[in-house]
DNA sequence: AATACGGGGAT
DNA sequence: ATCCCAGTATT
């Protein structure tokens, strides 16, 4: 059958070209788990040391479950999407609560681990049982669209209906985590978005996207994200040794990671206008000494959907008002202790290089 | 069905 | 600049 010959060279690929990593060589659920999380729209080579300082400190599901959010946040820190390392430590108290400390072992129950979604239970489920669950990611959307030359948009739920359904129909039973694994190496490593090697393809006498020329077209994405820009006025204020921290709560990105305070405008302001502003003039009420000790325009910090603007002011006092009580007091010592952005680490490195 | 959610690497 | 990466949750 034709299906089993696409299966049968994929998986024959994949055993000449595929990388060494290190949840490759476990069928432990957990670390398979942790890996799928990481490596949710992040790169193997961005996601690898993570994954090692995270399953060495976090070694099974009742270490994660025991630790403090912030500590899971702090091992996080710059890897982005911070709600997976939200939802790990929560789906961690999940399985300790609901599964007596023991990873699940169906699909449904797996499922409803937060944080977990199609591809992920597919992929810890072919994986660490070998459950017949085909797993559908960017890299095979890309394979199956040029293979089979399909230009229905992957950005539907009918797009990802139908090459689920594909993905199903072509997957191995009998080794389910190898043909997951080999499909997703293959997109990653020879079914490249950019200029893929279609010469040297072990597919490319079955590739009708190849045969109508369609390859670089495929897949087809609709939309493109609007990026909105935002402002953000960040106050590093310190003085008697101490710095002043908040942490974010909103339902915004950063959410529950520290930073400075911040005041957020409609568009760029003025170091006069800021501190004309009545939340600024409440804040500095009634502290005697207020020196502006330093102002640092940020370059612009891109995001996939939002670019922000940041200007910090670092600005010493000889007291704290009484209204800068709803921030965190840290010693300025500790202040890496704490898990921030990449826009607070880059400002950080930034301080501590002018410190001398 | 759209949108929000990070950061970095490749082209 | 633009695309996109072993996606999920919310609106």
């Amino acid at each position: 059958m034709e299906d089993r010959e696409i299966s049968d060279i994929l998986i024959r690929w994949y055993e000449e070209n595929k990388r060494d990593l290190p949840w490759r060589r476990t069928s432990d659920p957990y670390l398979i788990w942790i890996s799928e999380i990481i490596l949710q729209q992040t790169r193997v080579v961005q996601g690898l040391e993570y994954f090692n300082r995270f399953t060495e400190r976090f070694p099974n599901v009742a270490a994660l479950a025991m630790a403090d959010e912030d500590e899971v946040m702090k091992y996080w820190q710059g890897l982005g999407y911070y709600s997976r390392a939200r939802n790990l430590h929560a789906a961690a108290r999940q399985i300790m609560n609901d599964f007596d400390g023991v990873f699940p072992r169906t699909r449904e129950e797996v499922l409803s681990l937060r944080g977990i979604g199609d591809y992920t239970v597919a992929a810890i489920c072919s994986f660490a049982y070998r459950l017949p669950y085909a797993t559908v990611d960017g890299n095979v959307f890309r394979v199956l669209a040029r293979l089979f030359d399909i230009d229905l948009s992957i950005d539907g739920g009918e797009g990802k209906k139908y090459f689920t359904a594909l993905a199903q129909s072509l997957l191995d039973e009998r080794r389910p985590d190898l043909f997951n694994q080999a499909m997703m190496e293959f997109g990653a490593l020879q079914c490249v978005p950019k200029s893929p090697d279609c010469e040297c393809c072990p597919l490319n006498g079955k590739c009708l996207g190849l045969a109508a020329r369609r390859v670089e077209r495929l897949p087809v994405k609709s939309g493109k994200t609007v990026v909105k820009p935002r402002y953000f006025n960040y106050l590093y204020i310190h003085g008697q040794g101490m710095t002043l921290l908040s942490k974010r709560m909103e339902n915004d990105i950063w959410r529950n990671l520290y930073e400075f305070p911040l005041i957020e405008t409609e568009c760029a302001v003025t170091w006069g206008e800021l501190s004309g502003m009545a939340v600024f003039q409440e804040l500095f009420d009634g502290i005697e000494k207020v020196e502006i000790t330093r102002e640092y325009v940020a370059k612009k910090h891109v995001l996939s959907h939002r670019v922000i603007y940041p200007v910090f002011y670092e600005i010493r006092v000889d007291s704290f008002s009484e209204s800068m009580g709803k921030y965190l007091k840290v010693p300025d010592n500790r202040v890496g202790e704490y898990a921030v952005s990449r826009l607070i680490q880059s400002y950080l490195e930034v301080r501590d290089g002018l410190l001398f």
